[in-house]
DNA sequence: ATGACTTCCTTAGGAAGA
């Protein structure tokens, strides 16, 4: 394949949500998929469902919250790891690492951290730590490397329709903030924001306030390139239809495309 | 503003999300 688009959706319960992932799938034919809020036990994945749309797939769930999966198409997804090292105490589903066609896929739901203060937070900031310390080692890895899932970090006041009302949230806390930014600062790409520009671009829409019909979102899903993947971005975007379905997840999908064909390394030496 | 919506787990209302 010489285009690798490479996708994140955090789903919001993948049962009540099947119908609209498998609609998804069909529709924008994503080569790799990483998925968030699962919210169904490991038994309640739908493995077949999945299969038969010609996608493969890792999975940890757990039950009723968190829960992240990493579908390939026409490549069975290589697990590396589940969870963060050095974090084995963490008992939620929120991580899940695996090599697809040689690109490294981390797959992350990062703790929403609400309300601050207080432990939630304090759990917020302790993975995010984790994180950073991973993704250094990820980063000088020598492989390509794609981040990618819903970070909970409003990056900056460009990435929210307006910061004022969320002030006090923890998606926009100076803490959650600065660890974003030192995460940017190992080197790693935003995807969207470099590619977007100044422009504004958004990939979640809360369900109160008609924040949807008045396009009051929050860019909080994140996909993160490597220092030899970064020159291959050639497109991105958000699949904002899939948030305007009838009983859709509050965030959209978001994607990249990487063009992978031009310096491929020959089988033999 | 202990708000609003929505899903999960369980069957009336709490927890959690962001």
């Amino acid at each position: 394949m010489a285009k690798l688009r490479i996708a994140t959706f955090n789903i919001n319960g993948i049962r009540s949500r099947l119908a609209a992932l498998l609609q998804w799938l069909e529709r924008e034919v994503p080569d790799v998929v990483c998925l968030q809020e699962l919210k169904a036990v490991d038994s309640a994945f739908p493995v077949e469902p999945l299969r038969d749309a010609g996608y493969h797939a890792i999975w940890q769930g757990q039950s009723a919250w968190n829960g992240v999966a990493i579908l390939a198409k026409s490549a069975e997804p290589v697990e590396r790891r589940r969870g963060l090292p050095g974090f084995e105490q963490d008992m939620h589903s929120r991580y899940l690492e695996a090599e697809v066609g040689g690109v490294v896929i981390a797959c992350l739901y990062l703790p929403n951290g609400n309300p601050q203060p207080g432990p939630k937070f304090d759990y917020k900031l302790a993975w995010f730590d984790h994180l950073l310390a991973h993704a250094a080692k990820l980063y000088t890895s020598a492989q390509p490397v794609v981040i990618a899932g819903d970070f909970n970090v409003v990056p900056t006041d460009e990435d929210i329709y307006n910061p004022r009302s969320w002030l006090k949230d923890a998606l926009l806390q100076p803490e959650s903030r600065e660890r974003y930014r030192k995460l940017l600062e190992q080197g790693w790409t935003d995807a969207l924001r470099t590619y977007f520009g100044d422009e504004r671009v958004y990939t979640f829409w809360d369900y109160f306030r008609r924040h949807w019909d008045t396009n009051s979102g929050l860019r909080i899903d994140h996909l993160l390139l490597s220092a030899d993947l970064a020159p291959r971005l050639r497109a991105a975007g958000v699949d904002r239809w899939v948030r305007g379905e009838p009983h859709a997840s509050d965030h959209a999908p978001t994607w990249i495309e990487l063009e992978m064909g031009a310096g491929r390394k020959k089988k033999s030496a």
